[in-house]
DNA sequence: CCGAGAAGTGGCACAGTATGCCAGGAAGTC
DNA sequence: GACTTCCTGGCATACTGTGCCACTTCTCGG
């Protein structure tokens, strides 16, 4: 952490070999080397390395607590590069939700037609659960980090409706229903998400102990067999 | 709304008599008169101005196209004193929410303790639903503000959550379960809010037609009867 | 009725967020 | 190696949000 950050001379963007910060192993995307160019490649780098500056400054003091500029400069970045990639500080430190909705793509368009809908969108919202439970350690930060931050909060739940889109789509392509006519696609994701997020919050809450991808199932398992007798 | 703004010479206060915006009906409050004294009610009409001229800015040209500075202005207060009413335009925008959890607070409060919980929360949302049809013109207003509006949509979500955690606790409340430890009710009571949040997205998504609260009646249903015979 | 204290308002200053614009330089292309 | 593309950082600027202070209004007790 203690590195020479803002006053490298002639900044030649060459980060490959002299990186200044233990990126987490975590941060590495798996898309690596040979396909990108170098330019994308450091852009992917500079993009990990302001949301790993975000994370772990956030951790300190609160990201409430944190500027942009000091974001930018624990990244060593120019403040006008950081909002080149993120448009706010929420969104810096929820840098992974584009990969996660990626990922939740992926597992629907893999899941075979044969398969039910809900079955299909059950696998996939697992998948997503497992991928969050992976990253135990930064899921943790994040969702304790959301706790006590209405505005990250808000964002937060303001992306999980990009899950929810999604998987709406997915219900009714599979289901054959017309999303403009019929809310339930809607409503079956908008159920689904919110199992997970009731799921993330009480592991968050528990400080991680516990199977979270246990818990989504739980709480999928619950909302399954209808509220009246879930309680 | 033609009337005259931002000039009145010595703004004495007394708005009382000589209110200068015809604030619609849906707008005055039900405890009125008597009980407040002049300083609450003189607050709670400048709350209610700043909230007026908010939706009225936002429904003419969206309310990222709006500044403080101009809804102070419609509202005839310094941009410092909207700040000590509302922390946000969005919440300016939203101002009504606190009333809507406190009528989710006395209908829950008010349902027998003989009636099952689910009956219970059932009956307080579809009070709310009820509540916000009664003011249809207005919500219907924010519900399109909302769609286009990721930070509105976000902070709407996050006030969301207050109804979640009043319906979380009731439930916990009438079945005895603890909070603490078992994550049901939270469950539940995210359910609940999804299905009314769903219903209201389609209801404003199709221009208002429709009734809301038979809307929210039945995805309600829909989760009474569990996932898989939703769909 | 009146004076003291409480409370609301508005002006000012200031930190921070967010974005457009432009010049300089690195990466990609041939 | 020259030409193009586009990424970066600096500058300017608009807007948000908050602390502080002086001034005015309201409330309440005598």
């Amino acid at each position: 952490m203690a590195c020479l950050l803002s006053h490298c001379a002639t900044r030649t963007r060459i980060r490959g070999t002299l990186c200044h910060m233990p990126v987490p192993s975590e941060f590495v995307s798996p898309t690596s080397a040979t396909t990108l160019g170098l330019r994308e490649r450091n852009k992917l780098r500079t993009r990990q390395e302001i949301a790993d500056a975000t994370l772990r400054l956030a951790a300190e003091k609160g990201l409430e607590h944190v500027t942009v500029e000091q974001i930018a400069a624990a990244a060593d970045v120019a403040p006008r590069t950081f909002f080149r990639y993120f448009d706010s500080k929420e969104d810096a430190l929820l840098a992974d939700h584009p990969e996660r909705l990626e990922l939740l793509r992926e597992t629907l368009k893999s899941r075979p037609p044969s398969e039910g809908p809900l079955t299909a969108v059950r696998t996939a919202i697992l998948d997503v659960a497992g991928d969050l439970e992976d990253h135990r350690d930064l899921m943790l930060c994040k969702v304790q980090l959301m706790e006590n931050n209405p505005t990250l909060r808000g964002r937060s739940l303001e992306m999980m409706g990009d899950l929810e889109r999604m998987i709406a789509e997915a219900l009714a392509e599979r289901t054959g229903v017309d999303l403009e006519t019929d809310f339930r696609p809607f409503l079956i994701a908008g159920a689904v998400c919110t199992a997970m997020r009731v799921a993330i919050d009480r592991w968050g809450a528990t400080g991680g102990t516990g199977d979270l991808t246990a818990m989504v199932a739980d709480a999928l398992d619950l909302l399954d067999g209808g509220l009246d007798h879930s309680i």
